[in-house]
DNA sequence: TGCTGAATTGATGTAATCATCATATCAGGG
DNA sequence: CCCTGATATGATGATTACATCAATTCAGCA
């Protein structure tokens, strides 16, 4: 298995499982995983607009990190959450986000990081 | 701010909000600023072990991507989160995490991609 | 068996991230 | 004012991730 490893500190477990989430075109399948439960890799291709071999490589990426799920079924390959909980996390995130974008938006230079480090680069 | 940046689509905020956290030192940092608030840097070298320049270098990453804030007092500089839900979102994935590795003890190879894809690599 | 559509893999170049080490800043005490 | 401890930055090389395009596998059908 190698990344969602049971051996490893779980910090570096939890890490893992971050860097798996950590780019935009895997946040937008997980999310239609999310809504679908179920999406077959040509549902995923017109839903995102990539390229076939561009969005097989971002769900190898994401079977290699144990989020998903795939199942061949005739000539077409449904993929799934290999998990609920990760929708579930994605949920967490994105209320969180909801409530750190509107901070921002009240305080936004104070969470820009600019005034409170003397020079950020 | 570039990082957390409202301008943009929502999933290309919440991946950068993962890449933040894909590190395990990070991710370390994360969780002693979860416990204690507020922490020197000084504590989180004896916390983490880590080379100072490291730990920098991973503390200017979290700051980059505005997930902490730093202030100077004297000599000395404290880090806090700078947002208190990122101490929840941490929290849940840990449950989640924890879930996910139960399930994983008893169906291993399930998770492990190997048998559920003809050919993993 | 040879096509065709569906999906994956491989190869390549480029860019981003990480670790290490050396250097720089910054505040306070001598 | 310079020294020291605390922290941050810069430069370098190594590794890993990303995008693009070509080639491959695989299932079903003519």
């Amino acid at each position: 298995m190698a990344v969602l490893d049971e051996r490893r500190p779980l910090y570096e477990i939890k890490a893992n499982l971050f860097k798996g989430l950590a780019h935009p075109h895997r946040i937008r399948v997980l999310e239609i995983l999310s809504a679908a439960d179920e999406a077959s890799v040509a549902e995923m291709l017109t839903a995102t607009g990539l390229e076939a071999s561009h969005l097989s490589q971002h769900l190898a990426v994401l079977r290699r990190y144990g989020l998903v799920v795939s199942e061949r079924r005739a000539s077409v390959v449904y993929y799934r959450l290999a998990h609920p909980q990760i929708s579930e996390l994605l949920r967490v995130a994105r209320v969180l986000l909801g409530e750190i974008l509107a901070d921002t938006d009240s305080q936004r230079d104070l969470v820009a990081g600019l005034p409170t480090i003397p020079d950020a680069r």
